[in-house]
DNA sequence: CGCGAGCTTGACGTTGTTCAACTAGAGTGG
DNA sequence: CCACTCTAGTTGAACAACGTCAAGCTCGCG
Protein backbone atom coordinates (compact mmCIF):
# COMPACT_ATOMS: atom_id res chain seq x y z
CA UNK A 1 0.00 0.00 0.00
CA UNK A 2 1.04 3.31 -0.68
CA UNK A 3 0.60 6.75 1.37
CA UNK A 4 0.56 9.37 -0.99
CA UNK A 5 -1.59 11.39 1.25
CA UNK A 6 0.44 11.36 3.90
CA UNK A 7 2.36 14.00 1.34
CA UNK A 8 5.22 15.71 3.74
CA UNK A 9 4.79 14.36 6.86
CA UNK A 10 7.14 11.78 6.83
CA UNK A 11 9.87 13.98 5.30
CA UNK A 12 13.38 12.71 5.76
CA UNK A 13 12.90 9.00 5.10
CA UNK A 14 14.65 7.60 2.18
CA UNK A 15 12.78 5.26 -0.80
CA UNK A 16 13.68 2.30 1.12
CA UNK A 17 12.88 3.41 4.45
CA UNK A 18 9.35 4.77 3.07
CA UNK A 19 8.50 1.65 1.44
CA UNK A 20 9.38 -0.53 4.32
CA UNK A 21 6.99 2.21 6.51
CA UNK A 22 4.14 1.90 3.73
CA UNK A 23 4.20 -1.91 3.62
CA UNK A 24 3.46 -1.82 7.50
CA UNK A 25 0.56 0.90 6.67
CA UNK A 26 -2.86 0.00 6.89
CA UNK A 27 -5.33 2.59 5.59
CA UNK A 28 -8.94 2.75 7.26
CA UNK A 29 -11.72 4.84 7.85
CA UNK A 30 -14.14 5.64 10.55
CA UNK A 31 -17.98 6.97 10.71
CA UNK A 32 -18.58 10.13 13.34
CA UNK A 33 -18.29 9.34 16.90
CA UNK A 34 -16.50 6.13 16.52
CA UNK A 35 -13.22 5.18 18.55
CA UNK A 36 -10.15 5.07 16.72
CA UNK A 37 -7.76 4.87 19.44
CA UNK A 38 -8.89 3.22 22.76
CA UNK A 39 -7.08 4.56 26.55
CA UNK A 40 -5.70 1.22 27.99
CA UNK A 41 -4.99 -0.73 24.83
CA UNK A 42 -1.76 -2.04 23.91
CA UNK A 43 0.09 0.75 22.14
CA UNK A 44 0.79 -1.32 18.62
CA UNK A 45 0.73 1.41 16.37
CA UNK A 46 0.95 5.10 14.99
CA UNK A 47 -2.20 6.99 13.73
CA UNK A 48 -1.78 8.92 11.10
CA UNK A 49 -5.39 11.32 10.15
CA UNK A 50 -5.36 11.54 6.89
CA UNK A 51 -9.17 13.06 6.72
CA UNK A 52 -10.88 14.56 8.74
CA UNK A 53 -10.60 15.77 12.07
CA UNK A 54 -10.64 13.76 15.87
CA UNK A 55 -10.85 14.42 19.68
CA UNK A 56 -8.18 13.60 21.43
CA UNK A 57 -9.20 13.09 24.82
CA UNK A 58 -8.07 11.66 28.25
CA UNK A 59 -10.60 9.19 30.51
CA UNK A 60 -10.72 10.80 33.81
CA UNK A 61 -12.27 7.68 35.99
CA UNK A 62 -14.80 9.25 37.03
CA UNK A 63 -16.93 9.19 34.00
CA UNK A 64 -15.75 12.08 32.60
CA UNK A 65 -13.60 12.73 29.63
CA UNK A 66 -11.53 15.67 29.22
CA UNK A 67 -10.35 16.62 25.47
CA UNK A 68 -6.73 17.94 24.81
CA UNK A 69 -7.04 18.85 21.48
CA UNK A 70 -8.46 18.41 18.21
CA UNK A 71 -6.10 16.33 15.30
CA UNK A 72 -6.86 17.75 11.78
CA UNK A 73 -5.55 16.33 8.82
CA UNK A 74 -1.77 15.39 8.69
CA UNK A 75 -1.30 15.03 12.59
CA UNK A 76 -0.29 12.26 14.15
CA UNK A 77 -1.07 10.46 17.62
CA UNK A 78 1.01 8.00 19.54
CA UNK A 79 3.73 8.88 19.23
CA UNK A 80 3.31 9.95 23.15
CA UNK A 81 3.20 6.13 24.02
CA UNK A 82 6.16 5.31 21.60
CA UNK A 83 8.79 4.77 24.47
CA UNK A 84 8.20 3.01 27.70
CA UNK A 85 4.27 2.98 27.81
CA UNK A 86 2.58 -0.56 26.97
CA UNK A 87 -1.24 0.99 26.57
CA UNK A 88 -1.99 4.23 25.31
CA UNK A 89 -2.94 7.20 27.60
CA UNK A 90 -5.46 8.77 26.01
CA UNK A 91 -8.46 8.01 23.90
CA UNK A 92 -8.73 9.05 19.85
CA UNK A 93 -12.57 9.39 18.53
CA UNK A 94 -13.47 10.55 15.31
CA UNK A 95 -15.46 13.61 14.44
CA UNK A 96 -17.41 13.47 11.61
CA UNK A 97 -15.74 11.26 8.50
CA UNK A 98 -12.36 10.34 9.04
CA UNK A 99 -10.02 8.29 7.27
CA UNK A 100 -6.32 7.40 9.04
CA UNK A 101 -3.25 5.61 8.19
CA UNK A 102 -1.80 3.32 11.32
CA UNK A 103 1.81 2.63 10.81
CA UNK A 104 3.37 -0.03 13.61
CA UNK A 105 4.61 1.13 16.17
CA UNK A 106 7.77 -1.03 16.25
CA UNK A 107 8.74 0.12 12.52
CA UNK A 108 8.44 3.70 13.49
CA UNK A 109 10.58 3.22 15.87
CA UNK A 110 13.46 2.04 14.33
CA UNK A 111 12.94 4.77 11.69
CA UNK A 112 13.49 7.11 14.00
CA UNK A 113 16.56 5.50 15.25
CA UNK A 114 18.14 4.95 12.15
CA UNK A 115 17.28 8.38 10.48
CA UNK A 116 18.32 11.02 11.98
CA UNK A 117 16.66 13.45 10.28
CA UNK A 118 13.01 11.60 10.93
CA UNK A 119 14.06 11.59 14.60
CA UNK A 120 14.36 15.51 14.24
CA UNK A 121 10.95 16.00 12.95
CA UNK A 122 9.44 13.84 15.47
CA UNK A 123 11.79 15.66 18.20
CA UNK A 124 10.26 19.13 16.96
CA UNK A 125 6.06 17.20 17.30
CA UNK A 126 7.02 16.83 20.87
CA UNK A 127 8.64 20.01 21.59
CA UNK A 128 5.03 21.68 19.52
CA UNK A 129 2.86 19.23 21.05
CA UNK A 130 4.65 20.02 24.87
CA UNK A 131 3.98 23.59 24.86
CA UNK A 132 0.36 23.27 23.72
CA UNK A 133 -0.08 20.88 26.46
CA UNK A 134 1.68 23.13 28.51
CA UNK A 135 -0.13 26.10 27.60
CA UNK A 136 -3.84 24.53 28.11
CA UNK A 137 -2.40 23.25 31.85
CA UNK A 138 -1.55 27.34 32.79
CA UNK A 139 -5.19 28.08 31.64
CA UNK A 140 -6.78 25.06 33.68
CA UNK A 141 -4.89 26.13 36.65
CA UNK A 142 -5.32 29.53 36.62
CA UNK A 143 -8.51 30.57 34.79
CA UNK A 144 -11.76 30.06 35.67
CA UNK A 145 -14.91 29.41 33.60
CA UNK A 146 -14.99 32.53 31.07
CA UNK A 147 -11.30 32.38 30.26
CA UNK A 148 -11.14 28.10 29.68
CA UNK A 149 -14.18 28.91 27.11
CA UNK A 150 -12.48 32.30 25.43
CA UNK A 151 -9.43 30.21 25.51
CA UNK A 152 -11.55 27.09 23.57
CA UNK A 153 -13.17 29.18 21.43
CA UNK A 154 -9.77 31.33 20.18
CA UNK A 155 -7.76 27.65 20.86
CA UNK A 156 -10.48 26.14 17.74
CA UNK A 157 -10.58 29.29 15.54
CA UNK A 158 -6.55 29.70 15.49
CA UNK A 159 -4.93 26.34 15.93
CA UNK A 160 -7.61 23.95 14.07
CA UNK A 161 -10.00 25.95 11.87
CA UNK A 162 -8.23 28.73 10.89
CA UNK A 163 -10.91 30.97 11.27
CA UNK A 164 -13.17 33.34 13.24
CA UNK A 165 -16.42 31.95 11.43
CA UNK A 166 -16.66 27.61 11.88
CA UNK A 167 -18.62 25.14 12.65
CA UNK A 168 -18.15 23.62 16.11
CA UNK A 169 -17.88 19.87 15.15
CA UNK A 170 -18.23 19.15 19.19
CA UNK A 171 -21.89 18.53 21.04
CA UNK A 172 -22.07 20.95 23.62
CA UNK A 173 -20.90 17.95 26.28
CA UNK A 174 -18.05 17.35 24.09
CA UNK A 175 -17.21 21.25 24.38
CA UNK A 176 -17.42 21.16 27.76
CA UNK A 177 -14.94 18.53 28.27
CA UNK A 178 -12.84 20.77 25.90
CA UNK A 179 -13.15 23.59 28.15
CA UNK A 180 -12.93 21.41 31.34
CA UNK A 181 -16.28 22.11 33.07
CA UNK A 182 -19.96 21.00 32.58
CA UNK A 183 -22.16 20.99 29.95
CA UNK A 184 -24.62 23.61 31.68
CA UNK A 185 -21.33 25.37 32.73
CA UNK A 186 -20.30 26.22 29.27
CA UNK A 187 -23.61 26.98 27.98
CA UNK A 188 -24.04 29.58 30.35
CA UNK A 189 -20.82 31.21 29.80
CA UNK A 190 -21.61 30.82 25.57
CA UNK A 191 -25.23 32.58 26.26
CA UNK A 192 -23.86 35.30 27.91
CA UNK A 193 -20.89 35.68 25.81
CA UNK A 194 -24.35 35.76 22.61
CA UNK A 195 -26.09 38.14 24.56
CA UNK A 196 -22.81 40.64 25.00
CA UNK A 197 -22.41 40.20 21.05
CA UNK A 198 -18.92 39.13 21.62
CA UNK A 199 -19.58 35.80 19.09
CA UNK A 200 -22.36 34.40 16.91
CA UNK A 201 -23.96 31.10 17.91
CA UNK A 202 -26.20 29.00 15.67
CA UNK A 203 -26.70 25.53 16.47
CA UNK A 204 -23.21 24.52 16.34
CA UNK A 205 -22.09 27.50 13.86
CA UNK A 206 -19.45 29.69 15.29
CA UNK A 207 -18.21 33.28 14.45
CA UNK A 208 -15.98 35.17 16.72
CA UNK A 209 -17.27 39.12 16.53
CA UNK A 210 -15.16 41.02 18.88
CA UNK A 211 -11.90 38.81 18.98
CA UNK A 212 -9.77 41.57 21.10
CA UNK A 213 -12.28 41.11 23.75
CA UNK A 214 -12.36 37.22 23.99
CA UNK A 215 -8.75 37.40 23.98
CA UNK A 216 -8.99 39.59 26.83
CA UNK A 217 -10.93 37.20 28.76
CA UNK A 218 -8.87 34.29 27.67
CA UNK A 219 -6.09 36.79 30.04
CA UNK A 220 -7.73 37.61 32.75
CA UNK A 221 -10.00 34.84 33.61
CA UNK B 1 35.62 23.00 31.17
CA UNK B 2 34.87 19.43 32.23
CA UNK B 3 31.38 18.32 33.05
CA UNK B 4 32.04 14.92 34.70
CA UNK B 5 29.23 15.67 37.36
CA UNK B 6 27.11 15.51 34.59
CA UNK B 7 27.09 11.80 34.28
CA UNK B 8 25.43 9.65 32.37
CA UNK B 9 23.21 11.82 31.19
CA UNK B 10 24.87 13.58 28.39
CA UNK B 11 25.14 9.54 26.99
CA UNK B 12 25.46 8.61 23.32
CA UNK B 13 28.06 11.33 22.62
CA UNK B 14 31.34 10.77 21.35
CA UNK B 15 34.90 12.21 22.64
CA UNK B 16 34.61 15.38 20.78
CA UNK B 17 31.49 16.17 20.62
CA UNK B 18 31.20 16.11 24.21
CA UNK B 19 34.10 18.29 24.26
CA UNK B 20 32.27 20.65 22.15
CA UNK B 21 29.39 20.63 24.66
CA UNK B 22 31.63 21.35 27.63
CA UNK B 23 33.49 24.19 26.16
CA UNK B 24 30.33 26.11 25.66
CA UNK B 25 29.26 25.04 29.44
CA UNK B 26 29.44 26.98 32.68
CA UNK B 27 28.74 25.97 35.83
CA UNK B 28 26.94 28.72 38.29
CA UNK B 29 25.45 27.94 41.38
CA UNK B 30 22.60 29.65 43.27
CA UNK B 31 21.29 30.47 46.88
CA UNK B 32 17.72 29.13 48.07
CA UNK B 33 14.96 31.37 46.16
CA UNK B 34 16.77 32.31 43.67
CA UNK B 35 15.77 32.61 39.41
CA UNK B 36 17.78 30.08 37.24
CA UNK B 37 15.61 30.91 34.25
CA UNK B 38 12.71 33.64 33.73
CA UNK B 39 10.06 32.98 31.40
CA UNK B 40 10.05 35.49 28.80
CA UNK B 41 13.69 36.03 28.91
CA UNK B 42 15.65 34.90 25.36
CA UNK B 43 16.23 31.21 25.15
CA UNK B 44 19.54 30.56 25.00
CA UNK B 45 20.13 27.93 27.38
CA UNK B 46 19.59 24.25 28.05
CA UNK B 47 20.12 23.93 31.65
CA UNK B 48 21.44 20.51 33.74
CA UNK B 49 21.01 20.78 37.38
CA UNK B 50 23.77 19.35 39.14
CA UNK B 51 22.67 19.55 42.51
CA UNK B 52 19.73 20.89 44.83
CA UNK B 53 16.29 20.88 43.51
CA UNK B 54 14.37 23.27 41.52
CA UNK B 55 10.89 24.13 40.85
CA UNK B 56 9.66 24.62 37.13
CA UNK B 57 6.80 26.86 37.29
CA UNK B 58 4.36 29.01 34.91
CA UNK B 59 3.63 32.45 35.41
CA UNK B 60 0.13 32.87 35.11
CA UNK B 61 -0.04 36.77 34.29
CA UNK B 62 -2.35 37.58 37.12
CA UNK B 63 0.25 37.53 39.80
CA UNK B 64 0.13 33.59 40.54
CA UNK B 65 2.53 30.82 39.53
CA UNK B 66 1.60 27.11 38.53
CA UNK B 67 4.48 24.74 39.68
CA UNK B 68 4.22 21.94 37.14
CA UNK B 69 7.18 19.82 38.45
CA UNK B 70 9.86 19.64 41.11
CA UNK B 71 13.46 19.42 38.84
CA UNK B 72 15.80 17.07 40.97
CA UNK B 73 19.24 16.41 40.23
CA UNK B 74 20.40 15.40 36.64
CA UNK B 75 17.15 16.62 35.04
CA UNK B 76 16.95 19.16 32.35
CA UNK B 77 14.97 22.59 31.79
CA UNK B 78 14.57 24.43 28.64
CA UNK B 79 15.02 20.89 26.14
CA UNK B 80 10.91 22.23 25.37
CA UNK B 81 12.35 25.55 24.38
CA UNK B 82 14.84 23.82 21.92
CA UNK B 83 12.79 24.39 18.92
CA UNK B 84 10.51 27.21 17.28
CA UNK B 85 10.39 29.12 20.92
CA UNK B 86 12.75 32.37 21.21
CA UNK B 87 11.83 32.87 25.05
CA UNK B 88 11.75 30.85 27.73
CA UNK B 89 8.15 29.56 28.20
CA UNK B 90 8.51 28.85 32.06
CA UNK B 91 10.86 30.05 35.05
CA UNK B 92 12.47 27.86 36.79
CA UNK B 93 13.79 28.81 41.11
CA UNK B 94 16.02 26.70 43.02
CA UNK B 95 14.89 25.34 45.97
CA UNK B 96 17.79 25.09 48.79
CA UNK B 97 21.39 25.39 47.60
CA UNK B 98 21.83 24.19 43.57
CA UNK B 99 24.24 23.96 41.76
CA UNK B 100 23.34 23.92 37.27
CA UNK B 101 25.27 24.03 34.40
CA UNK B 102 24.39 25.90 31.47
CA UNK B 103 25.15 24.60 27.76
CA UNK B 104 24.34 27.17 24.56
CA UNK B 105 21.29 26.11 22.66
CA UNK B 106 22.81 26.30 19.72
CA UNK B 107 25.64 23.90 20.42
CA UNK B 108 23.02 21.90 21.77
CA UNK B 109 20.78 22.01 18.71
CA UNK B 110 23.42 20.91 16.38
CA UNK B 111 24.14 18.09 18.51
CA UNK B 112 21.11 16.67 18.14
CA UNK B 113 21.37 17.04 14.77
CA UNK B 114 24.11 14.97 14.22
CA UNK B 115 24.00 12.50 16.32
CA UNK B 116 21.23 10.13 16.40
CA UNK B 117 21.59 8.29 19.68
CA UNK B 118 21.91 11.49 21.42
CA UNK B 119 18.74 12.47 19.08
CA UNK B 120 16.98 9.35 20.69
CA UNK B 121 17.54 10.19 23.90
CA UNK B 122 15.93 13.33 23.81
CA UNK B 123 13.31 12.42 22.28
CA UNK B 124 12.67 10.08 25.42
CA UNK B 125 13.23 12.98 27.35
CA UNK B 126 10.40 14.53 25.34
CA UNK B 127 7.87 11.34 25.83
CA UNK B 128 8.33 11.39 29.68
CA UNK B 129 7.98 14.94 30.08
CA UNK B 130 4.61 14.54 27.71
CA UNK B 131 3.18 12.18 29.65
CA UNK B 132 4.06 13.75 33.43
CA UNK B 133 2.01 16.97 31.60
CA UNK B 134 -0.51 15.08 30.62
CA UNK B 135 -1.34 13.36 33.80
CA UNK B 136 -1.19 16.44 35.60
CA UNK B 137 -3.78 18.24 33.07
CA UNK B 138 -5.69 15.27 34.14
CA UNK B 139 -5.48 15.90 37.90
CA UNK B 140 -6.65 19.67 37.22
CA UNK B 141 -9.10 18.83 35.09
CA UNK B 142 -11.28 16.23 36.60
CA UNK B 143 -10.29 16.47 40.56
CA UNK B 144 -11.04 19.21 43.12
CA UNK B 145 -9.21 20.02 45.59
CA UNK B 146 -8.91 17.02 48.04
CA UNK B 147 -7.58 15.15 44.52
CA UNK B 148 -5.05 17.62 43.79
CA UNK B 149 -3.46 17.77 47.40
CA UNK B 150 -3.40 13.77 47.54
CA UNK B 151 -1.74 14.02 43.70
CA UNK B 152 0.64 16.23 44.41
CA UNK B 153 1.83 14.57 48.19
CA UNK B 154 2.10 11.37 45.73
CA UNK B 155 4.06 12.80 43.53
CA UNK B 156 6.57 15.08 46.04
CA UNK B 157 7.15 11.12 47.35
CA UNK B 158 6.81 8.84 44.35
CA UNK B 159 8.76 11.18 41.77
CA UNK B 160 10.83 13.43 43.47
CA UNK B 161 11.82 12.34 47.03
CA UNK B 162 11.42 8.58 46.59
CA UNK B 163 10.34 8.04 50.11
CA UNK B 164 7.01 8.19 51.95
CA UNK B 165 8.54 10.65 54.94
CA UNK B 166 10.35 13.64 53.15
CA UNK B 167 11.08 17.43 53.59
CA UNK B 168 9.19 19.36 51.52
CA UNK B 169 11.43 22.06 50.58
CA UNK B 170 8.47 24.45 49.48
CA UNK B 171 6.38 27.14 51.21
CA UNK B 172 2.70 26.35 52.01
CA UNK B 173 2.01 29.05 49.12
CA UNK B 174 4.37 27.22 46.66
CA UNK B 175 2.98 23.85 47.72
CA UNK B 176 -0.29 25.80 46.76
CA UNK B 177 0.99 26.93 43.76
CA UNK B 178 1.68 23.20 42.50
CA UNK B 179 -1.72 21.51 43.95
CA UNK B 180 -3.18 24.85 41.99
CA UNK B 181 -5.01 26.72 44.55
CA UNK B 182 -4.99 28.58 47.50
CA UNK B 183 -2.71 28.95 50.32
CA UNK B 184 -5.56 28.77 52.53
CA UNK B 185 -7.31 26.08 50.72
CA UNK B 186 -4.24 23.80 50.56
CA UNK B 187 -3.72 24.19 54.61
CA UNK B 188 -7.22 23.49 55.20
CA UNK B 189 -6.91 20.24 52.91
CA UNK B 190 -3.63 19.22 55.01
CA UNK B 191 -5.14 20.14 58.40
CA UNK B 192 -8.21 17.80 57.17
CA UNK B 193 -5.73 14.97 56.49
CA UNK B 194 -3.36 15.60 59.11
CA UNK B 195 -6.89 14.85 61.30
CA UNK B 196 -7.76 11.90 60.12
CA UNK B 197 -3.83 10.54 60.59
CA UNK B 198 -3.63 10.07 56.81
CA UNK B 199 -0.14 11.92 56.99
CA UNK B 200 1.95 13.10 59.71
CA UNK B 201 3.04 17.25 59.39
CA UNK B 202 5.39 19.16 61.45
CA UNK B 203 6.29 22.69 59.79
CA UNK B 204 7.25 21.26 56.57
CA UNK B 205 8.36 17.84 57.76
CA UNK B 206 5.95 15.48 55.50
CA UNK B 207 5.40 11.82 56.67
CA UNK B 208 2.63 9.75 54.47
CA UNK B 209 0.87 6.97 56.93
CA UNK B 210 -2.36 5.56 55.05
CA UNK B 211 -0.85 5.17 51.52
CA UNK B 212 -3.59 3.27 50.28
CA UNK B 213 -6.28 5.91 51.49
CA UNK B 214 -4.06 8.79 49.84
CA UNK B 215 -3.85 6.91 46.38
CA UNK B 216 -7.73 6.39 46.73
CA UNK B 217 -8.25 10.38 47.60
CA UNK B 218 -6.15 10.94 44.38
CA UNK B 219 -8.68 8.57 41.93
CA UNK B 220 -12.12 9.72 43.34
CA UNK B 221 -11.22 13.66 43.77
C1' DC C 1 -48.42 11.76 17.01
C1' DG C 2 -45.16 10.15 20.37
C1' DC C 3 -40.53 9.50 21.56
C1' DG C 4 -35.70 10.41 22.42
C1' DA C 5 -31.55 13.17 22.05
C1' DG C 6 -29.41 17.42 22.40
C1' DC C 7 -29.89 21.98 24.13
C1' DT C 8 -31.25 25.59 27.47
C1' DT C 9 -32.57 27.81 31.76
C1' DG C 10 -33.63 28.26 36.78
C1' DA C 11 -33.00 26.86 41.53
C1' DC C 12 -30.14 25.06 44.92
C1' DG C 13 -26.28 23.20 47.41
C1' DT C 14 -21.39 22.39 47.47
C1' DT C 15 -16.76 23.85 46.88
C1' DG C 16 -13.26 26.99 47.04
C1' DT C 17 -11.53 31.84 47.19
C1' DT C 18 -11.02 36.00 49.60
C1' DC C 19 -10.72 38.86 53.54
C1' DA C 20 -9.54 39.41 58.10
C1' DA C 21 -7.86 38.19 62.48
C1' DC C 22 -4.65 35.68 65.26
C1' DT C 23 -0.34 32.98 66.52
C1' DA C 24 4.44 31.76 66.64
C1' DG C 25 9.11 32.45 65.64
C1' DA C 26 13.04 35.13 63.84
C1' DG C 27 15.44 39.29 63.31
C1' DT C 28 16.25 44.29 64.67
C1' DG C 29 17.31 48.20 67.24
C1' DG C 30 16.81 50.85 71.38
C1' DC D 1 16.72 42.26 77.46
C1' DC D 2 12.66 43.71 75.71
C1' DA D 3 9.40 45.94 72.59
C1' DC D 4 8.77 46.07 67.61
C1' DT D 5 8.20 44.26 63.22
C1' DC D 6 8.06 40.98 59.61
C1' DT D 7 7.03 36.67 57.73
C1' DA D 8 4.94 32.05 57.51
C1' DG D 9 1.32 29.45 59.01
C1' DT D 10 -3.41 28.79 60.59
C1' DT D 11 -8.40 29.40 61.30
C1' DG D 12 -13.13 31.46 60.75
C1' DA D 13 -16.73 33.81 58.24
C1' DA D 14 -18.70 35.78 54.14
C1' DC D 15 -19.11 35.56 49.51
C1' DA D 16 -18.65 34.06 44.73
C1' DA D 17 -18.10 30.42 41.49
C1' DC D 18 -19.45 26.14 39.85
C1' DG D 19 -21.73 21.58 39.56
C1' DT D 20 -25.94 19.11 40.02
C1' DC D 21 -30.76 18.40 39.68
C1' DA D 22 -34.97 19.15 37.50
C1' DA D 23 -37.94 20.95 34.12
C1' DG D 24 -39.04 22.49 29.60
C1' DC D 25 -37.86 23.16 24.72
C1' DT D 26 -36.89 21.91 19.86
C1' DC D 27 -36.13 18.94 16.28
C1' DG D 28 -35.76 14.71 13.74
C1' DC D 29 -37.48 10.15 13.29
C1' DG D 30 -40.30 6.15 13.66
Amino acid sequence: MDCDLCGGCLKGLNKEQMGRLSKSAVRVSFKPGEIILKQGALASHIIHLVRGYARFYLETGDGKNLIVKILKPHEFAGITSLYANKQYSFSLASLGETQVCLFEKSVFLSLIQENNVFSNVINQWYCESHQQVLGKLKIFGSRQLHGRVADSLLYLADEVFHSDRFNLMLSRKEFAELAGTSKEGLIRILSEMRNDKIINLNDREVEIIKRDLLERIRQIG
